[in-house]
DNA sequence: CAATCTGGTTGACTTTGTCAACAAACAGCC
DNA sequence: GGCTGTTTGTTGACAAAGTCAACCAGATTG
């Protein structure tokens, strides 16, 4: 029961990355991408290549939001599609090299803000809080 | 650096607390806090007596946000304030009974709801993934 | 007692998230 | 094949959350 206490300090580490991140976005965040824009490509490099609802079960968001936010990076030309051989409904997303450029920054970024959260644990901690949060 | 995934999990986690709650809301949210006044009552509880401020900085968020949710929450009766001694800007905040109650709800539902994503956890993870947790 | 800082409030705005409805491609099944 | 029902992706309309800048009143410092 106590654990409840969890979801408040999950909330709190997101809240703290996206606040580390979104003050120094000018630096890094050339094409507007936007927090929900990053964490998309950034998923989808790691899952490349991969179908929208692919996307929406790695993420955990609803599929119309997901829908826009494919459709926005697309416009900017970080994303492109294939047609999906096996399923004529659904279409494979893939970073363009421009996207995989654009991750590579984003990782970089976003390395930096943990480094200022993540401080107080050892590389141990880390890789076991890492090891837990994906068998989630 | 392969730390960036925390980010993208982390991030996961949340959303998938949030939808989980989200689902069954209409259950146990009568007073129609939403996701943000609970989890600002559910901070209050573990931190009372408290000024905006301080829940600013334990939620990571706006103080503008903050003060508006609180207004909300002051509407339906579940916080008060009291003046502030030492410091005449400021006011405490407490939770009325009313309050009280409703953070009970809101805490079992909490615990239902992460007991379906913290399933693959042992009780021991538990405990780690949140001494981690709290130590950032 | 200025000059500055901190806690809180408000307004105007952007970004995310939610819900319901829909078309088209699949899947099973008699 | 032709009916079901289901999954994938899209759109529209809307609600909720977050951001930014300006502001006031009470502290704080020199």
């Amino acid at each position: 029961m106590p654990d409840v206490e969890i979801a408040r300090l999950v909330d709190r580490m997101t809240r703290r990355i996206h606040s580390a991140l979104n003050l120094r976005a000018a630096e890094f965040d050339h094409h507007q991408v936007g927090p929900a824009g990053g964490i998309l490509l950034l998923t989808l490099a790691e899952n490349e290549p991969a179908r929208l609802q692919d996307l929406v079960r790695l993420m955990a968001r609803d599929k119309a939001q997901m829908t826009r936010g494919v459709q926005a990076l697309e416009r900017k030309g970080l994303i492109a599609r294939k047609t999906c051989a096996d399923d004529g409904r659904a279409s494979l997303l893939e970073l363009t090299p421009e996207g995989h450029e654009t991750v590579g920054v984003l990782q970089g970024a976003v390395a930096e803000a943990l480094e200022g959260i993540l401080s107080p644990l050892s590389q141990t901690e880390r890789d076991q809080l890492k090891a837990m949060l994906a068998k989630i």
